[in-house]
RNA sequence: GGAGAGGUGGCCGAGCGGCUGAAGGCGCACGCCUGGAAAGUGUGUAUGCGUUAAUAGCGUAUCGAGGGUUCGAAUCCCUCUCUCUCCGCCA
């Protein structure tokens, strides 16, 4: 969520910046709605005021009045009449309040300076390439037909235990998959400094309206038909960004990392990458996510997507960086780095990982917050994530890179003592 | 699933219709004391919103969440939620 008061005063500014997100913001609306909120709270407080005032000295009037044996009637007709003028004030504040709770809850994070125009993803720009494009001698399968060559990969039965865009998979090429998951968890706790985190795969409204799925996503979740409103989650980053909803932390930086399964309705990506592993309604990812001050935050980004890329580059694994251009970039991000990784079946780079800045956006809908040390003042937390990495296409990329002639793959070194010392995978 | 108990400030814990943003204690901060520290002692110690030049005042809201009763609710009523205990079931 967008600070209140920098709308009010930068709405000008504001507008602008987020016309890069190609977010049209109605200002005149907003400062309208919003002069008609300061107008009747200052009316509704102050009636709450009179009001207040006046039940303090009944409990004495009504003493009096009794010992005199008057009558109390009136007495509590006046104090009836003073609710009944706030209660109406109130209504007609709530109703301004609500409506620019409405706007405010839809409006993007502004996105940064150095955030490139452009409308979609050919607008990105490149930030930086790694690795050699492998060469190969023969025309290199995909993924699909590799693993319809080795056995252990099937679409069809996925299919029928529960439908197009899910994957089973078994023996060496399930053990692949479950090392890929295990090799970035350890990297990132031992190496990069994160603390590993288990957390539900359920999650209720809440958790998805801070950080910023709800309310405008809700067509790309899926939704349990129980009565409680539970989603399963599309990403960890919901579950563990909100492990600190409502609440002040009091040590930063806070980093976590956790892997869990993401699941997605991909509505609206009917044609797309109907093929094999790259987009499925079930996936796992390793996520990391940190928790910093404010003024740490863009520093945390760099840092952040450097160990997602050295997951990359430990697998040998050749990618690039791409800055999301406006019109990309996401509702909750103020900038995001997407790494790319190269899939010789396509003769591209493809998606492989995000890595965000939210900077207090989350931190203002989830109401997390820290005590500057300088100010002693409570300030929203900045929060950073990114994917390291998406664990299914790493699983393709690593197939799609390391196949050879006789259609086996040779497990990339980092990955062996994951996988009881396996080589190939044939 | 059945029966019961409870959610109050950073923490513990009183309060059960008006004088309570909330006793008392712990913790924390600052001062005094001390050669220094501990002990002792004094003072202070929530957050949001509004107004404002102001982190000064003032107003308003908040005692799990939402609704209700009342002139007035932390206190009474209803719904939800979470925690704990016992029984049942169970990976």
């Amino acid at each position: 969520m967008i600070d209140p008061k920098r709308l009010r005063t930068d709405i000008a500014d504001i507008t602008q910046a987020l016309k890069k997100k190609r977010y049209d913001l109605d200002a005149d609306a907003f400062t309208q709605l919003d002069a008609a909120r300061k107008e009747r709270q200052i009316k509704a407080e102050s009636l709450q005021a009179e009001r207040n005032q006046y039940s303090k000295t009944m409990g004495r009037l009504i003493a009096e009045a009794k010992s005199k044996g008057g009558d109390i009637a009136p007495l509590k007709a006046q104090g009836e009449a003073l609710k009944n003028a706030f209660i109406e004030a109130e209504q007609s504040l709530h109703e301004v309040q609500q409506q620019i709770e409405e706007l405010l809850h839809g409006i993007p994070n502004v996105p940064d300076g150095s955030v490139p125009e452009g409308v979609d993803e050919a607008d990105n720009t490149e930030v930086r390439r790694w690795g050699d494009i492998p060469e190969f001698t023969f025309t290199p399968l995909d993924h699909v037909d590799l693993g319809a060559a080795i056995g252990g990969m099937d679409f069809d039965r996925a299919a029928k235990i529960s439908g197009s865009r899910f994957v089973q998979m078994r023996g060496k090429l399930a053990l692949l998959h479950r090392a890929l998951g295990q090799f970035m968890l350890s990297t990132h706790t031992l190496e990069h400094g994160y603390e590993e985190v288990y957390v539900p795969f359920i999650v209720n409204r809440e958790s998805l309206f801070g950080t910023g799925q709800l309310p405008k996503f809700e067509e790309d979740l899926f939704k349990l038909s129980d009565e409680r409103q539970l989603f399963l989650i599309p990403t960890a980053e919901v579950p563990v960004t909100n492990i600190y909803r409502n609440e002040i932390i009091d040590q930063l930086p806070i980093k976590f990392a956790s892997q869990t399964p993401c699941f997605r309705s991909e509505a609206g990506s009917y044609g797309r990458d109907t093929r094999g592993m790259i987009r499925q309604h079930q996936f796992d990812k390793v996520e990391m996510v940190q928790f910093v001050a404010a003024e740490d935050s863009w520093q945390a980004l760099e840092e952040l997507t450097g160990h997602a890329q050295k997951i990359l580059e430990k697998l040998a694994l050749p990618y690039r960086c791409v800055t999301l251009c406006g019109g990309d970039l996401g509702f909750s991000a103020a900038k995001t780095y997407d790494l790319e990784v190269w899939l010789p079946s396509q003769n591209t780079y493809r998606e492989i990982s995000s890595c965000s800045n939210f900077t207090d956006f989350q931190a203002r809908r989830m109401k997390t917050r820290y005590r500057d040390s300088r100010t002693g003042q409570l300030e929203f937390v900045h929060t950073i994530n990114g994917s390291g990495l998406a664990v299914g296409r790493t699983m393709v990329a690593v197939m799609e890179n390391y196949q050879q002639a006789d259609g086996s793959i040779l497990v990339p070194e980092v990955l062996q003592p994951y996988m009881h010392g396996l080589r190939v995978i044939d």
